[in-house]
DNA sequence: AAGATGAATATTAACTTGATTATTCATTAT
DNA sequence: ATAATGAATAATCAAGTTAATATTCATCTT
């Protein structure tokens, strides 16, 4: 018996692909299955229909930006500036993710329109991901806040362009390049950072 | 001889309302200019075309926003607490005027597909403010900003969810409320200028 | 049994074409 | 002249039809 998780993997890729490009509505179940050498009808033992297909691929997209997330703040250093490092890095891997994708607007909608949950799911995650950054800095002592919960809400708030995707789309499209965002991310993380750093005597 | 600008004024209002109602596209100039008790042909004299009229609307709705800042700016009162001020201002006014706006979007879409100068000159408006508002705390000294240029550039930036239209809407409708909008507003700006307002020794 | 398929059916999307609407213009009214 | 209009034309939309696609299922294969 062949992997079953492979499977999936390759109807996911070929499906991403195809979304990227073309868009989620011109994709049709006979070009994904041809892409992995299987019939239409065969899809269906994997996924329960399109619509999935497309919810189990942002779902994915979601857990590689919270993985990238948790490295960066596993790893050694002060919390100032891992705040900066997360948003910048949420802007490297949304930009890489969606350039090159001319019609990925097309998932975009469909999700946001049927994947409620998966997107206050995300919403929760970067807001749990913020207070841990704070936490720890109100720990080491870099950082002096008052409601961590309140604090943290509103960086996550502000975090929003360098990351949802159908607001960071909209402000490449207008105007903004892929330099002037990743500034952005670091400056406005900066600024906020500098907002909560406990003053040197 | 009937003021024009009395006359452009009705158009623009009548249309506004249908616009919000009933969307852009569903709008005929036939029942604009019944609602301006004229012929559809003579909507002509005063606007180039229906175009032209959504993206009179939007500029004049941009217009009353800036005399909203620039009102604040003039105020008596502290440049830190102005910023805070600032972003509730647009949190209002923007909510306002699309509350009881189900049919908004189209014209939004009109403006963003068909009027980005209007949209860059709003943002370098906008940026315009925010750096008069840093300058004023750098001279009065509640401010320390080393440069004024960039750090504006920054604010303005984060302050895009609080009134860009397409990101303001796109917000509410992802569960934020109009009571969240002002809370982040005020909250981010806090924070902001938490990040720029000189240590007191 | 598990894995896969082609053919059958249900949904959607694409393509007419008839009807509406936007826009122009010659003409009328003031 | 300026202001306004109705009728004519051009562009766009919407209803209904046809074609494609999504999804199911009985059947075949291993």
């Amino acid at each position: 018996m062949v992997d079953k998780e492979k499977v999936r993997g390759c109807i996911l890729l070929s499906a991403l692909k195809r979304f990227s490009h073309y868009g989620f509505n011109k994709t049709t179940m006979a070009e994904i299955a041809k892409d992995c050498s299987m019939s239409a009808a065969n899809l269906y033992r994997y996924f329960k229909d399109k619509a999935e297909i497309g919810l189990c691929i942002t779902k994915n997209h979601f857990e590689r930006e919270h993985k990238i997330i948790i490295d960066i703040i596993e790893r050694k250093g002060s919390p100032s500036k891992k705040l900066g490092q997360v948003f910048l890095a949420l802007v490297n891997y949304n930009a890489s993710e969606f350039d090159n994708s001319p019609a990925i607007m097309e998932l975009v909608d469909h999700v946001c329109t049927n994947g409620s949950e998966l997107i206050d799911a995300h919403r929760e995650k970067m807001h749990f991901f913020i207070s841990k950054i704070l936490k720890e800095g109100q720990q080491s002592g870099d950082f002096r806040v008052s409601n961590i919960d309140e604090t943290a809400k509103t960086i996550a708030f502000a975090s929003i362009p360098f990351h949802a995707t159908p607001v960071f789309l909209l402000l490449k499209c207008g105007g903004h390049t892929r330099e002037t965002m990743q500034e952005m991310a670091l400056r406005v993380a900066d600024l906020m950072v500098k907002g909560i750093k406990k003053k040197k005597k």
